[in-house]
RNA sequence: GCAAAUGUAGUUCAAUGGUAGAACUUCAGCCUUCCAAGCUGACUACGCGGGUUCGAUUCCCGUCAUUUGCUCCA
C-alpha cells in the first residue's frame, strides 16, 4: 500500500459516485464532502451494522439520539470550552507555527507550560525560547484556537444566545444518563449508543474523508461498577476488533496501541486506539478509540447542574457514580478504512485488469444486480428486481454486454450478480454469480430472497 | 492559518497570445445467448475575479480549491 495506491483508491470512489467534493460548483470548501448514491447507501449499512452489533444485539444496551446545540454549560462542566483549544504562537521571522504549550515543555520538560495561562506563556517564550527553525525570538502573540464551532441561539448576537455545536455526541449520552436509566430500567452495568454528526474547527484536516470538520461519530457509553471498569476496558475492546474483523478488514491491517499514562486526555484514565493500515500514511492511523473515561463526566454534571448523578445499586444499596468504558469509532473514517481495504486490482490476463471492491455483502451499497443476458428478457427481469427490491438494495442494469455489467458491478462491490437468461423464463431459475470467486450457481426464483437474506448479515 | 507546488471534458493526458485535440467513461442506435468485443453517432472542459493586450486558456495580480510539511487523534 502506498500514496499512489491511495489516491487511485480515492479517484475510484469519486469517479463511482460514492463520495463528491463538497459545494464543486462554487469551487468546493475545504474539507467538505458530500456521499454520492453509493456512499450514502454504505454508510447507512455501516451505521445499521453497527447499531445491530452494538444496540440491538446487546441487551446490555440501548439507543440514543441527542441534540447537536446543547445547554453551553454542558460544554464547561466536560471541560471542552477550557481545554478544547489550542494556543499558538508564530515565529514572525520564518512564519513557523508551533503550539505555545508544547514549545515550552520541549524547550524545558521541567516546566508544567499546561497549567500557564497565555501571558505566561508568551512571556517565558519570548524571552527563553528561540525558534527551533531559524533560531530568533521574535513572536507574535498567543492566540487561542478554538476546536468547537461556535454558533448563536437567536436573531441578536450576544454572549447569552453563544451556544456550541457539539465536538463528541458523549454529552448528550452523559446529560441524558439518568433519564435513560429511569425509563429504559436498566441496572447498572449498561451501555447508551449512539450516533451523530459532531464537529471540530481542525487547524488541518486532510486525507480525504480521513479527518474532516464535520463528521459521524458511533459512540457508546457503557456504565459499569467503579472496579469492574478495567474488566469492561478489555471487553469492548475485543468486541470492537472483533466487529472490524467480522466486516471483513484484514488482521494485518489492524493493530491496538495502549497509550500511556502521560499521553492520556483529561478525562482518561486507560485510552487505547485501534490503528488501520491507511494507505496514505506509513505508519498506522488511529480508528476506533476506546477510553476509561472512570467517573469524570458524570461527576462534572453533577457539580454543575446541581443533580444527583449516582446511582443505587438495587443488590448493595450502594450509591455511586458509575464508571464509564467509551468505545468511539467515525463512521467517515471506518468507511474509508473499509474502502481501502476492499480495493483490489485483479490481473485477469495481460491486457486486462478488472477492479473489484470485495465489500462485506452487509455494507456494499447493492447487495445484488439484476442482469438481463438479452433486453429481450426486460419483463421476466423486472418481476425478479421487483420482487427482490421490497428487501434488498438492488441494482438493475441492462445496457452493454454482460461481461462489461459484471465488471461494473465488481466496481463497486456489488457481491451477487443475478442473471436472468433465455431459460429462466421455462424453468423459473436464474444464474447467481458471486463477485469474489466469478463462480456461477443456477438457482430457483423463490429461493432468492433467502439467499440473499443468509449473506447479508454478520 | 503559514510555506511550497498544482488547477484544461466525469477520468487520464495534449496543444496554443487569435476561445482547444485525444483515449477511456457515459448516452443513443445496430449487433450480441454469461465475463471490459465490434460498428455508427452524440454530450461534455480552459476553477473564479480583475489587469496587460486589438485579442488570454496561455502573461501578471488577487481569490478559491487540491497536494505536501507544521498541527491533529473519531
Amino acid at each position: 500500500m502506498s500514496k499512489e495506491q491511495f489516491e487511485k483508491i480515492v479517484n475510484h470512489v469519486k469517479v463511482q459516485g460514492f463520495v463528491f467534493a463538497g459545494s464543486e460548483i462554487y469551487g468546493g470548501l475545504a474539507n467538505s464532502w458530500d456521499y454520492g448514491p453509493l456512499g450514502v447507501e454504505m454508510k447507512n449499512n455501516i451505521k445499521r451494522a453497527w447499531w445491530k452489533r452494538f444496540i440491538s444485539e446487546c441487551k446490555y444496551n440501548v439507543g440514543l439520539d441527542s441534540a447537536i446545540i446543547l445547554n453551553p454549560k454542558v460544554w464547561e462542566a466536560s471541560g471542552h470550552v477550557a481545554t478544547f483549544s489550542d494556543p499558538l504562537i508564530d515565529c514572525k521571522y520564518c512564519k513557523s507555527r508551533y503550539r505555545a504549550d508544547k514549545l515550552i515543555e520541549e524547550f524545558n520538560p521541567e516546566i508544567k507550560a499546561s497549567v500557564m495561562n497565555n501571558e505566561e506563556l508568551e512571556k517565558y517564550i519570548s524571552e527563553n525560547i528561540p525558534c527551533p527553525k531559524c533560531g530568533h525570538k521574535d513572536y507574535t502573540q498567543i492566540r487561542n484556537f478554538q476546536l468547537m464551532f461556535k454558533t448563536s441561539i437567536g436573531v441578536v448576537e450576544d454572549q447569552k444566545s453563544l451556544a456550541y455545536l457539539r465536538p463528541e455526541t458523549a454529552q448528550g449520552i452523559f446529560i441524558n444518563f439518568k433519564n435513560v436509566q429511569r425509563t429504559s430500567r436498566k441496572k447498572i452495568p449498561f451501555g447508551i449508543g449512539q450516533i451523530g454528526k459532531a464537529f471540530r474547527n481542525e487547524i488541518t484536516p486532510g486525507n480525504f474523508i480521513f479527518r474532516t470538520r464535520e463528521f459521524e461519530q458511533m459512540e457508546m457509553e457503557f456504565f459499569c461498577k467503579p472496579g469492574t471498569d478495567s474488566m469492561w476496558y478489555d471487553y469492548w475492546k475485543n468486541h470492537c476488533m472483533q466487529f472490524l474483523l467480522d466486516l471483513g478488514i484484514k488482521k494485518d491491517n489492524l493493530k491496538f496501541i495502549e497509550y500511556e499514562p502521560t499521553e492520556l486526555a483529561h478525562y482518561a484514565k486507560a485510552t487505547c486506539d485501534i490503528l488501520y493500515n491507511f494507505p496514505f500514511s506509513e505508519t498506522f492511523e488511529e480508528l476506533w478509540g476506546i477510553a476509561n473515561r472512570t467517573d469524570y463526566d458524570l461527576t462534572k454534571h453533577q457539580q454543575y447542574s446541581g443533580e444527583n448523578m449516582t446511582y443505587l445499586d438495587p443488590e448493595t444499596n450502594e450509591r455511586y457514580i458509575p464508571y464509564v468504558v467509551e468505545p468511539s469509532v467515525g463512521v467517515d473514517r471506518l468507511m474509508l478504512a473499509l474502502l481501502c481495504d476492499a480495493y483490489d486490482e485483479e490481473v485477469i490476463n495481460e491486457k486486462d485488469t478488472r477492479v473489484v471492491m470485495h465489500l462485506h455483502p452487509c455494507i456494499a451499497p447493492y447487495i445484488a444486480a439484476v442482469l438481463p443476458l438479452s433486453k429481450a428478457l426486460s419483463d421476466k427481469a423486472n418481476e425478479v428486481y421487483d420482487m427482490l427490491s421490497k428487501h434488498f438494495h438492488i441494482d438493475y442494469d441492462e445496457a452493454g454486454s454482460i461481461g462489461k455489467r459484471y465488471r461494473r458491478e465488481d466496481a463497486i462491490g456489488t457481491p451477487y450478480c443475478i442473471t436472468i437468461d433465455f431459460d429462466t423464463v421455462n424453468d423459473d431459475s436464474v444464474t447467481i454469480r458471486n463477485r469474489d470467486t466469478m463462480q456461477q450457481e443456477r438457482i430457483k426464483i423463490t429461493d432468492l430472497t433467502d439467499f440473499l437474506d443468509s449473506k447479508m448479515f454478520l
